[in-house]
DNA sequence: CAGGATCCTTTACGATACTG
DNA sequence: CAGTATCGTAAAGGATCCTG
């Protein structure tokens, strides 16, 4: 890059820095990515199979990010009208888009792992 | 997808998870990515720069965060021998591997904030 | 300029118990 | 089973002032 090159985007990248905020503001924290991996990795999955999957998480916790990820479309829930009622979580449309961001994040943390390990 | 076929990984999928859980662990919150986005945008970057391209942040945060990502080995530090002391940050070859990450991270958010609209 | 010190508010997150 | 209620701790984040 040449000196003084930056000043090409003096507001030049606001937007771009705009969309990250977006995407964190929605998706940061320590499992909301882990519990849109685990339905696109396995479907439809209820409360207790992502609570298991989910290694630690509290089941508020759970709650709540389900809500949030509700709330903003990325994911549906479904009550089963089974003997006792079960709930069902699956991946939306919209949520789907998530898939080729998912993917980096776990290759980066793979990848991350074995440089850190050296 | 077919039903049980989520057997298949009843133990799975936790080596995806534990990546994610490694990505976000480091680089979950409000700006971290922000900052490695303005890295890689700008290149080099001073302390008052960064705080002026990651509107409202506080230099105490700003702070704690380009240190733990030091740590990290995803930025480095270069102190500069100017007239008044100046520090540059800038992108580390591991760090640059997050360049995919980001800019999906980035398109995400533009998606996200169309979908939105809608 | 770079950033530490101080103080404060707000989320995040977790453990456990409990209910329809 | 699928959560909610309650309680508590820790971390995140912010405002402001200060110093070499």
């Amino acid at each position: 890059m040449k000196k003084d090159q930056k000043i090409i985007h003096p507001k030049g990248c606001p937007h771009q820095l705009r969309a990250i905020k977006d995407t964190m503001e929605l998706l940061s924290g320590k499992w909301k990515f882990q519990i849109i991996g685990t339905l696109i990795l396995s479907g439809a999955t209820r409360f207790m199979e992502l609570k298991r999957a989910l290694d630690g998480i509290a089941p508020k916790k759970l709650s709540k990010d389900l809500q949030e990820l509700e709330i903003n479309q990325l994911i549906t829930r479904t009550v089963k009208d089974t003997k006792p009622i079960t709930v069902e979580y699956a991946i939306t449309e919209h949520g789907r888009t998530l898939d080729k961001l998912i993917n980096e994040i776990t290759e980066w943390g793979l990848t991350h792992r074995k440089e850190i390990i050296k």
